[in-house]
DNA sequence: ACTATATAGTTCTATATTGAACCAAATGGA
DNA sequence: TCCATTTGGTTCAATATAGAACTATATAGT
């Protein structure tokens, strides 16, 4: 395979990738209460797997969004009473972003809620390989993260 | 592994689908004339290697949006003359989307902008299996598509 | 200490996206 | 043929996204 033909199968690859981004998403925003999307839940999850009472700043870059969409994000989530922002005591110009008890019970609802269909994929994908997909699929989105500038 | 296990893979596949989809959309739009989306090359390249002269109908179920997202797009494309829309002889409330000239060398310039991000990841990814990659893809996007009701 | 510059976050504005309502043409019964 | 229903597409309204300008605070250089 000659290089022209490796990019044809790059250009394939992303394609691919965006098609499931998008159906997913779809599906995984069906299962969210009305309102409320992806990136809602994304922030909720990261917060607690990550770590609690990050700035907006470094979940807009963990995010790879710009800032005001995720003020934009983080007003959502703050009306609901999902999150509470504080002043971040280390610096006056920045704010912390914490995790409530709603929005902790929100995000494990939500979980939930997906868990039948990804329970569904799993046994209808018996024998696939996940693991290995989603490794090499981090080498490349570390590639691109890296390549970002 | 056992199936929550599994779940929590399959959760971790999609998460880095959505990282990579939306990595790679920000990179290829930076390669595209100003004020123009990945979602307008992908009308122009899905016009000159599926089939030119589809409904805004079909290539809104092809991309999977809503239709009305398709007309907005569409217009967005005949406004820069790079689509014209006629009527559907075979159906009077339809219309036809047909590439122009100018269509048709905006998606080979597009290319052309891209093949050299392309090419570079092809190198720096020598010997990795891209295809194999893709065709596990294929496989999960096949099965979210079919379960899509 | 003083000033220039950089950083965190918000606001403003413009465009994108999509559900719902709508219109017009087509289809399918009676 | 007539009327009810369905289908293709647009319009309207509400929300999402993001670039640019702005405010406030922090940092660096002198």
């Amino acid at each position: 395979m000659n290089k022209q033909e490796h990019a044809g199968q790059i250009f394939a690859l992303f394609n691919e990738i965006g098609i499931i981004s998008q159906l997913s998403r779809t599906l995984f925003e069906s299962r969210l209460p009305h309102g409320f999307l992806l990136q809602h839940f994304s922030v909720l999850n990261h917060l607690i797997r990550v770590k609690n009472g990050q700035t907006p700043l470094v979940l807009a870059q963990a995010f790879q969004v710009p800032k005001n969409s995720m003020t934009h994000t983080l007003s959502g989530l703050e009306k609901a009473g999902l999150v509470e922002l504080k002043p971040n005591p280390k610096d006056g110009r920045s704010k912390q972003v914490w995790l409530t008890e709603a929005g902790h019970s929100f995000r494990d609802q939500a979980i939930g809620k997906l868990m039948p269909d990804l329970l569904e994929l799993a046994r209808d994908f018996e024998g696939f390989d996940f693991t290995g997909l989603v490794t090499q699929l981090a080498e490349v989105r570390a590639y691109l993260d890296a390549a970002r500038d």
